[in-house]
RNA sequence: GGCCCUAUCGUCUAGUGGUUAGGACACCACGCUUUCAAUGUGGUAACGCGGGUUCGAUUCCCGCUAGGGCUGCCA
């Protein structure tokens, strides 16, 4: 792109939390723009005053910043075209409505809801296209002014030109043409005084300098409306980009009701911000090499709006998790150990708590307190002990929240069934000879050398003599686990030190 | 109903006027192995249908079908 002002912008409204697929069209906004030398901004339309949820605009703020997209102006970072909230930004509407009014561009409509609703249900019935009549079209200017000075509610809406092609070239989906037979008057200012989207969209997009509107496919058939507002105003048309759309397993619009759409949800879950970027960035384009996995960084260098799919992705978890445990199991150990933090006091294993919230911490961390203690015994531990178990349990987890469940072994005492101890069909006299072969060996070896190699060492040559050494690893690994899928024996072990080991291989032949 | 968009394995997708239609996830089998995971090897699995154009269409054109979006003083 040879734009020398290449700007971009994520306009979410804030109803409540940031959407999955929200974040992924801001993602396309961002790469392009980064790219491109270009700024990245974000806007919130709130104009509608009966979704207003409170606290949203934060957690969309948070949302980005977790995933690493950060804008260059926005509500909470300023910038020289604030401000960055359409419900501060009224007047300007207003204004813009009027001069449209002015240009006889736009017309005030006094219709009710009640009036509205009959005639659409009347078109309806006359299996006609429901469209707004024009009623209001021709009302003489001396009833407009008598009615507006009564205070009688109205809209202002747009007049559509009949019958004239407007076409526009999308960056994604080329030539895009529709008539205007069959748009309708659409209502640019409501009776509450606040835009609708299609009024502030496009004054907010010129005031701002925004030359790439990127926006998902639910908005090609209003580009047209958009279209002609800027001619009405006189201003020069961005350029359009409609990203395919994020789908629910069904192909519908991927909605709430059929799975987690919140960011937050997947952060609650232990998605790593890049996994879910990397994971994003493939619904609905690829680099058309082999390569699959992406930083941002080198996302920045591949990535392509124009080679974005037409069609909707289906958004597909088990690819999510699999994109996770990659991420997880090649990020640095003590970032992935500080990122877990939260995920094993919200499980109640370890103290402290924070001070702030589990969702806050998952969202922000890393957690930068080194100092803990195990809850169920309140020993004091170290972030290596932590930075141990999650060594361990990151090779089978899809997720932080997992490890954060399966590294409990290591914070507190197993509780299992005895049958657990017997491998295949060893016998209670095999298994608790080898618990006690293992309970005199083990005991034997230094404080200082428990290490995983120094027990394997020791051991190996033990559950050698035995016809399968499964008689011993198993009930060994079952002992210190109490559970059917672990890490392997010697890695417990050593995790778990000397002393706790041999209390698990006691309480083993107790059980037997 | 009207308008529009879309169409390659179950899913994400590569790809071409002539290919054994490639990869990844998932799934299955085998190997490794004390379990699980990871890993290695192999495997099942796709060009929606009908017409054209062409020596030849998955690829180009048209139609159909299917799915989706829009059709609000929601965005």
């Amino acid at each position: 792109m040879l734009n020398i002002k290449l700007r971009t912008r994520f306009a979410p409204s804030p109803t409540g939390y940031l959407h999955i697929g929200g974040l992924r069209t801001a993602l396309y906004s961002y790469l392009f723009a980064k790219q491109n030398n270009g700024q990245f901004i974000l806007r919130l339309e709130d104009t509608d005053l009966k979704r207003q949820v409170e606290g949203a605009a934060e957690r969309i703020y948070e949302g980005l910043k977790w995933a690493g997209l950060n804008y260059d102006e926005g509500p909470d970072v300023g910038g020289d075209f604030g401000p960055y909230i359409q419900s501060k930004r009224l007047k300007l509407y207003k204004n813009h409505a009027d001069e449209l009014i002015q240009k006889d561009r736009a017309y005030y409509c006094f219709c009710t809801d009640e009036t509205l609703e009959k005639m659409r249900e009347e078109q309806i019935a006359k299996k006609q296209a429901p469209k707004y009549d024009r009623r209001c079209l021709n009302l003489p200017a001396d009833e407009i002014e008598s009615r507006l000075k009564n205070n009688e509610p109205h809209v202002i809406r747009m007049k559509i030109p009949a019958n004239r092609i407007i076409e526009f070239n999308d960056i994604v989906r080329g030539k895009v043409a529709y008539n205007t037979n069959e748009l309708d008057d659409q209502v640019l200012l409501k009776s509450d005084g606040y835009p609708t989207y299609h009024l502030a969209v496009v004054v907010d997009d010129h005031l701002m300098q925004i030359s790439h509107v990127t926006r998902t496919e639910e908005w090609l058939p209003s580009t047209p409306k958009h279209i002609l507002l800027y001619e009405y105003f006189g201003w020069e048309r961005p350029h359009w980009a409609h990203l395919p759309l994020l789908l629910n397993p069904d192909k519908s619009k991927m909605s709430k009701r059929k799975g987690d759409v919140a960011v937050e949800d997947y952060i609650k879950k232990g998605y790593l911000a890049e996994a879910m970027i990397n994971f994003l960035a493939f619904l609905g384009w690829n680099p058309g090499t082999e390569k699959e996995i992406y930083s941002i960084e080198e996302l920045l260098k591949d990535f392509s709006l124009e080679k974005v799919h037409k069609a909707g992705a289906i958004f597909n978890i088990e690819k999510l998790n699999w994109y996770n445990q990659y991420h997880m199991r090649q990020m640095d150990l003590d970032k992935l150990t500080e990122a877990c933090i939260p995920y094993l006091t919200e499980k109640g294993l370890i103290f402290p708590k924070f001070d702030h919230s589990f969702e806050i911490a998952a969202i922000k961390g890393p957690f930068t307190v080194k100092e803990f203690e195990i809850n169920q015994t309140k020993e004091k531990i170290s972030f290596d002990f932590i930075k141990k178990a999650v060594a361990l349990e990151r090779e089978r987890a899809s997720n932080l929240s997992q490890i954060g469940e399966s590294v409990r072994l290591f914070f507190e005492e197993p509780e299992y069934d005895k049958d657990l101890l017997f491998w295949k069909d060893a016998s209670k006299e095999e298994i608790k000879n080898s618990l006690k072969i293992l309970e005199k060996i083990i005991n034997e070896i230094p404080e200082k050398s428990f290490t995983k190699e120094k027990l394997q060492e020791i051991i190996m040559p033990e559950a050698q003599k035995l016809p399968n050494r499964g008689i011993m690893l198993w009930p060994l690994r079952a002992a210190l686990s109490g559970q059917k899928a672990s890490p392997g024996p010697f890695e417990i072990a050593e995790a778990l030190g000397k002393e706790k080991t041999l209390e698990r291989i006691k309480k083993a032949i107790e059980k037997l």
